[in-house]
DNA sequence: CGACCGATTGACT
DNA sequence: GTCAATCGGTCGG
């Protein structure tokens, strides 16, 4: 089922954790596609790799709204990038989804990525193939029709922490997690 | 206004 | 392993 609004309202790095072995489910242009959360990271107000560190601008708002809501962003002039904002309104943290392992819609991740393969294995990947867009910018992931995320329970495993990776700025804090299969 | 650069990816050595 | 692609946000003049 849906997770509700109040799932959100945690500390960052716990939503971050929690978030795995969820379900991240898409419907864009009618098409349906589903994906069970693999990897995160999560992204503090006072974190120097984080978007949100110097402050509110334009690009940045959504991570400022409050928590459940989605903040897409543009990155490298050619892929988007889907997180979950959280912390309350004014303080701006999120945890980026990274990596999904497709569940529902293959047909139309293929279609969208033009190609069979590595579907979902990358922050840039992924929102390509769920059809995420920065028109889902604010969205709010547990009123929206086209984007929430959904509990199916059952996932039981271990969480790996390590350090995060892309980045230049910042210190190599351990707040990536993931799972494996 | 111009210059720089990024929470990435894919192609290539 | 290396590196170019590509463009909106941000910052300095």
């Amino acid at each position: 089922m849906r997770i509700k609004k109040e799932f959100y309202r945690k500390g960052t790095i716990e939503i971050a954790k929690d978030l795995l072995g969820k379900y991240l489910v898409t419907i864009i242009d009618g098409k349906k596609t589903v994906g069970k959360i693999m990897e995160t990271e999560a992204y503090l107000h006072d974190d120097p790799a984080s978007h949100s560190f110097k402050g509110k601008t334009k690009r940045n708002e959504p991570m400022f709204m409050e928590a459940g809501k989605c903040y897409v962003y543009f990155i490298y002039g050619m892929y988007e990038c889907f997180n979950v904002v959280t912390n309350k309104e004014n303080i701006g943290e999120a945890v980026l989804i990274r990596v999904l392992k497709p569940v529902e819609g293959i047909d139309f991740m293929i279609e969208r990525r033009g190609k069979e393969k590595d579907l979902c294995n990358g922050p840039g990947k992924l929102t390509i193939s769920m059809g995420i867009s920065r028109g889902l910018n604010g969205v709010d992931l547990s009123e929206s029709d086209e984007i929430f995320i959904e509990d199916r329970g059952k996932f039981k495993g271990n969480i790996i922490e390590s350090k995060r990776i892309g980045i230049s700025k910042g210190a190599n804090l351990d707040l990536r997690f993931s799972i494996t299969d």
